[in-house]
DNA sequence: GTAGTTCCGTATCAACCGATACATAAGTAG
DNA sequence: CTACTTATGTATCGGTTGATACGGAACTAC
């Protein structure tokens, strides 16, 4: 049966698009009702409360957007089926790839989205922290596995392993918006990279 | 002979260091006039237009304040008197140290102080990175000298060395803003400067 | 004293912020 | 047809933004 009322005139997904597209590139508090519903399609102000509650959580929903493509990039750090040192080389190098990208803003929405906001941003900078910090867990844990597995030796500082790629995985976003290119940044991970061999 | 007219009532450089702890603390953007009038001393927006301006120049006058104090730590970047591996690593603690100071907001100013920014904030966005490029430009210079020196094998990949500090060192900021401390940077740090003794 | 200079307090500016009210249009259900 | 549901367009809400106008206060110069 379908659905009763008055169907929507709008594309949802395509405006969710474009607000990801233009969340990325501005950050979330910069980014105003007008911005956003000029480029979702010219929607009215009831129209997009209708259909997204507020911006808030419109961002919400764009940072789901975010994670389940672009954003996918980190879901290797997850994997416990490749070799630890492949989950962090492969997540390092997909992000750097993917955050220099022309086809869309540079950088990352997580670690730059929302880093300047007032007191009305404070979901929202916790939303996205909350991330950056699983992010982090999960390079931890693959560190200990590698020592676990005899990849790196029992001698490993994992904490401080753990902290140097975590530290430069967020760096990458920056690195990115400053101008860094795909292929320096590469040559940096294997720079990086070098580190798991040396030892 | 002493300046003519009213004198003013409020310190000056009281309100310029209150500025900068919260430009810091929050960003370019998300900081109003309001709040800074409040946090400088109650002053009234007559007294703040003729002292500072505008907001644009105010927050210039404390990025210099910035980098004349607590920003220092990266000044060492440009010493062609010590060894470039010195360099680049006191860089990187004493960013580590500076940016994890409970005494004052965590990050560094230059990093996060405007990544979100409307139009409005663009000459702001683009002093930070130009600051940000210069660092970066030093610290290939160091890389370069220390291949130059025979500190580093002429195979040295110096765009790709380069980039790797680079992207740690402005991947300090939103560590350190995410609760990485100290210890943990500091270790973070040994293993990345390990690269250099390890080839 | 008076003139000139600089700063201060209050009141206010136009523009924009995120969010709503209200009436209406366009669909389904019976 | 009427009743119900959902989306739309316009007009507007109270609040805040960065920035000014204007009159008066506090100082120096003479």
């Amino acid at each position: 049966m379908a659905r009763t009322g008055r169907p929507r005139e709008f594309d949802r997904q395509a405006a969710l698009d474009a607000a990801l597209t233009l969340f990325w590139k501005q950050g979330y508090e910069p980014t105003s009702l007008n911005q956003l519903k000029e480029i979702m399609g010219g929607i009215s102000p009831t129209s997009f409360y209708a259909a997204f509650g507020s911006k808030e959580k419109l961002f919400e929903e764009v940072v789901e957007l975010y994670r389940s493509t672009e954003g996918r990039v980190t879901d290797i750090l997850f994997d416990d089926e490749i070799s630890p040192r492949s989950a962090i080389e492969r997540c390092l190098r997909q992000s750097a790839k993917m955050q220099t990208d022309p086809s869309h803003p540079l950088g990352c929405l997580i670690v730059s989205g929302a880093s300047n906001c007032g007191s009305t941003g404070n979901r929202v900078v916790e939303l996205l922290k909350s991330i950056r910090r699983k992010n982090h867990e999960a390079i931890k844990s693959q560190v200990r596995r590698a020592v676990a597995i005899g990849d790196l030796p029992n001698s490993t500082d994992i904490e401080g392993l753990t902290e140097m790629f975590s530290t430069f995985l967020v760096g990458i976003s920056t690195a990115a918006r400053d101008g860094a290119n795909r292929a320096n940044l590469d040559r940096s991970i294997d720079q990086i990279m070098a580190l798991w061999g040396k030892r």
